[in-house]
DNA sequence: ATGTGCATATGAATGTCCTTCATGAAGTTA
DNA sequence: TAACTTCATGAAGGACATTCATATGCACAT
């Protein structure tokens, strides 16, 4: 049996106008291939999809159940297509991140919150356990966007500048080093720092500072929430290392000091990673807006 | 845009078998014929499916939706091919009856009771507010089959008898017309009767009695269920006239007594009436021989 | 790098089958 | 019965999916 979407249309378009002649006028056909049409679908199934004792053609038995498949199926079609059309007006799209940086999850929620009120037609997710082998996933279209601080150049992908952040020192209140106006890589020697529970060549401390320096901590805890470094630090279980506007934001806990790592600062940028061919999307263009907009805010603390 | 299922289970093909020689080869056909499919859809709705860049050929994200898509439309398509497939074998079918005789739900529910677990793809139905019309309703295909008393000359239709009944009167134990051993025409005059609610030339009482012998009587109250006809009758309220396989069932109450109807006593035939094309289904003559067997049940009472 | 093998793309030809045109048959209405 | 409407049919034409043959492109190994 070879049922086709045409043919439930025409059954459709049939009961609905209730005649041959006017469906085929609704359909842009003539009246005849619509009768050639049904006859081939009779002979094919063998079951007889009209009666034809009455002349304005009515529905069978089987005509029925084929028209109930119709309604249930057409509309699928139809939505799939309109979601289509959405795709290339640029209205509708996948926006699936990924993100290397841990603590970002602070800053996106509220871009992604706008987002989306923007773009209701973009399937909006985060994926997580993809911070290693972000940009591979990218490029294999697992993920449309990765939040990244380490351009590469890769064929195929824009890095996009969203903002610059400060990695600093913090520690309690009443640590030893709150004494010291800036931190060096040394002074990590002995401390129990507090990180995200990611790969080290993925945290600005030990990439940017200790690394290099060669210096090891005397132990470092994982912790997954920044929340929970803080209440960590505050109560001088361990020294962290995070971006200045993570610690900026005033509803954490606030017995601790904050202190520049070396003395000139360390700087670091972080971008959004695209398919070129997505880069120009208007809606991922916005996305990108927002996300600098909310780091300006996030900025002022 | 023209998508047809033939992209849609090429779709599903390509992902299950995770390569375009693979599909190709599971649907019978060439991988040239999927390659130009696909790039067929593409170009009409201008949406890119599939991931080029590595080369065992991945869904993008606008083919994960049409697969998401696929695989919801292509079971249903499957189901209705199923249908049908089961309506030509003759496992299944539409079986709506309607029945012009009133008392005749009492021997049908059980009938098809029995009938549906031996057909359980067969859609059953007792069609009601058909009593009048049925035997057009059948030529339209409204109806499949009509219980009848009264077969006509109709081309298509066969009427299959079931089963013969006499209607006997019935009234209270104290009623007048008790004492008499046979009860005329005449007897009804100056009489509450008590009848189903439909057109009186449906009623064997009038057809075949009172209006040929221009009688009226008194009062005609309708009432629609046997039981509660039967009741009025017991508390002499009016007289009745019912089948004998009716009165018969002991489930009613026993306060009235039973008399038949003129000195030969009256003989009717109850038909099932079908369109030609239906009568030599296998379920149709199945529901046959049920009524059939039912029907002598209820004669033993 | 260069080659080998596998996976997909492409172009022209072919054949299928859907649609149309023209007309006939059947049912409906007055 | 006539007139009209609705559907069916046969032949012809055309659109388009599939095939064959071949090219292009990617991946992995030497």
């Amino acid at each position: 049996m070879h049922i086709e979407f045409r043919h439930l249309r025409t059954i459709k378009a049939i009961h609905d106008t209730g005649g041959l002649a006017r469906a085929a006028d609704m359909m842009n056909m003539t009246q005849s291939a619509l009768s050639h049409q049904i006859k081939g679908i009779e002979d094919q199934a063998g079951v007889e999809l009209f009666v034809r004792r009455s002349k304005p053609l009515r529905l069978s038995a089987a005509g029925m159940k084929m028209l109930a498949a119709a309604e249930a199926i057409l509309p699928q079609v139809a939505a799939l297509e309109a979601e289509f059309s959405g795709l290339v007006s640029g209205k509708a799209g996948r926006l699936h991140i990924a993100i290397e940086c841990h603590a970002c999850f602070e800053w996106l929620f509220p871009v992604l919150e706008q987002f989306r009120k923007a773009w209701p037609e973009v399937d909006v997710d985060i994926r997580p356990g993809l911070a290693f082998d972000a940009l591979p996933a990218l490029r294999r279209e697992d993920v449309d966007l990765v939040v990244s601080s380490d351009p590469e150049d890769l064929p195929e992908t824009d890095f996009t500048p969203l903002f610059d952040y400060e990695p600093v020192f913090v520690a309690a209140a009443q640590h030893p080093l709150a004494a010291k106006d800036v931190i060096e890589a040394e002074d990590f020697r002995g401390q129990t720092l507090i990180t995200y529970p990611v790969d080290r060549a993925r945290l600005d401390i030990f990439s940017q500072l200790l690394t290099p320096a060669k210096v090891e901590p005397a132990a470092v805890r994982q912790v997954e929430l920044t929340a929970v470094i803080l209440l960590l630090v505050a109560s001088n279980r361990g020294v962290a290392v995070l971006p200045d506007w993570v610690v900026r934001q005033v509803r954490y806990h606030s017995d601790y000091i904050t202190r520049p790592l070396t003395r000139a600062g360390i700087t670091r940028r972080l971008y959004a990673a695209t398919r070129s061919d997505d880069t120009s999307r208007p809606y991922m263009a916005h996305l990108i807006r927002l996300a600098r907009q909310e780091a300006v805010k996030l900025q002022r603390g």
